[in-house]
DNA sequence: TCATGACTTTGACCCAGATCAATTTGGAAA
DNA sequence: TTTCCAAATTGATCTGGGTCAAAGTCATGA
């Protein structure tokens, strides 16, 4: 029951989150040393928890919301390229400034580290080491299935695809079944899926029309889904139904 | 000058790639006690290293050539992941199938090691996780760096960045100074660029020639280039001339 | 030298998704 | 309950890049 004293190697057993170890209910890095020099920060919705090139003094792991990583070019064209969902982390040891901008979409409360702490214990402890190339391994993973979405899917695939990514993350925290129907909460806006799939909001929501027309999904309100084939889903995201995707 | 016996932690002095401490001139993880498990294979150009969903027995790094990592849908639809140059690490420990296909673009020569070997070695070794880990971050950046270029940019500015890759790998390796034109062959066929931009093979070669026509770049067959003002380029890229990119 | 075939270029046309422009919706505050 | 307004939807039109098709180039080996 106690995740937090499971032996470094387990995983955890609340959260069978695919190709990941830890979980928003277990400690971050499934280390007891870490215990000591951790500390919560909360975030509201829509508030920016770093700037790309600000001095970032802590690594973290988000424990409950939805945070986004995004790119933005000189004349405002954004590209989220890391989608932090419970148990990711963010922060990178080894590098003082921060590489994207760090914003929270919906109210978020992160577990954090200073950074020079952690990287003391890090060199005194192999075992971290190990769990945080375990966990960038996945991280490189997601970004390259990312990568086949942005460059080779057509619009409603990607939305398909970014549905049946959250409907799954959702679902395994939620320890529902996979089979029969499934309900979840969008936790982004139309522009924030716009920027994760390089599209444009209007394509967005003309694609999730259309997806709700061809009875895919059925929606409550705005953010409010339910996918009552998640086969059929995965199916429209052009992906091998037996589930390839990495989030 | 024997970069291969350099103390660890020291980056290798022969090649100041940006963000990479290893490279080909040097123990590609710059431990002497991997030296003695190491074995080198050769591939040809066309040749693939290892099919996705194949059974991996070793992980190593290419130390000459130009290999690709893709992923391929079942339609046949390509999407490149990763592009392999000297010094890039391939294989992952703790994973036994390969998870894209590794295709040889050039003659490329590889340094491997059995995968059970070196991954006692690693936990043995402290240092080769907090090698790996770096590095694996590297290539993180490198990939969202790519997930901004496939999600927001123009094919105008898709060439013009993966010239301009590829143009500053070459010239770190080959210690040209960085001001004044700068030379180099592309190791990637049309449609490799296509799949590696999410462009086509024609709209690959028609925006080249439109670079070509506007003086961004000069061509001296179909492979060779000359890039008189590597600012221009940058600019076309849509990059900060600063350079922001992480390859 | 010529034939061969892989790779590349170029042209003509089309369409998925972008852009511009109104509405509409639904949840929160008054 | 009504008001308000950010978020979302929908329509009309445009265009960058895809698709299909036809040459052009060049290295290789007979």
């Amino acid at each position: 029951m106690n995740a937090a004293v499971a032996a470094p190697t387990q995983k955890c057993t609340e959260c069978p989150i695919r190709h990941r170890a830890v979980c928003a209910h277990c400690n971050p890095l499934e280390l007891q040393e870490l215990d000591e020099i951790k500390y919560y920060r909360s975030f509201e919705a829509g508030q920016t928890v770093i700037w790309a090139g600000d001095k970032m003094g802590f690594v973290g792991t988000v424990i409950t919301g939805v945070a986004t990583l995004t790119q933005t070019m000189e004349d405002g064209r954004t590209q989220m390229v890391g989608l932090l969902l419970p148990s990711d982390f963010v922060g990178r040891p080894g590098r003082d400034t921060a590489a994207y901008n760090v914003i929270a979409t919906t109210d978020i409360v992160m577990c954090c580290f200073r950074k020079k702490p952690f990287e003391d214990l890090m060199a005194r402890t192999p075992h971290i080491a190990h769990r945080l190339l375990e966990m960038t391994l996945d991280e490189l993973d997601a970004a390259r299935e990312w990568m086949l979405v942005l460059g080779r899917k057509t619009a409603r695939e990607k939305i398909a695809s970014l549905l049946s990514i959250v409907a799954r993350r959702d679902a395994s925290i939620a320890k529902k079944a996979t089979v029969g129907p499934l309900v979840f909460d969008l936790p982004l806006t139309r522009e924030a899926m716009a920027d994760y799939l390089g599209l444009t909001l209007e394509t967005v929501s003309r694609q999730i029309s259309a997806l709700k027309k061809d009875g895919v999904i059925e929606m409550q309100g705005k953010r409010h889904i339910t996918v009552p084939d998640m086969g059929r889903l995965m199916e429209e995201a052009g992906d091998d139904a037996d589930g390839g995707f990495l989030v």
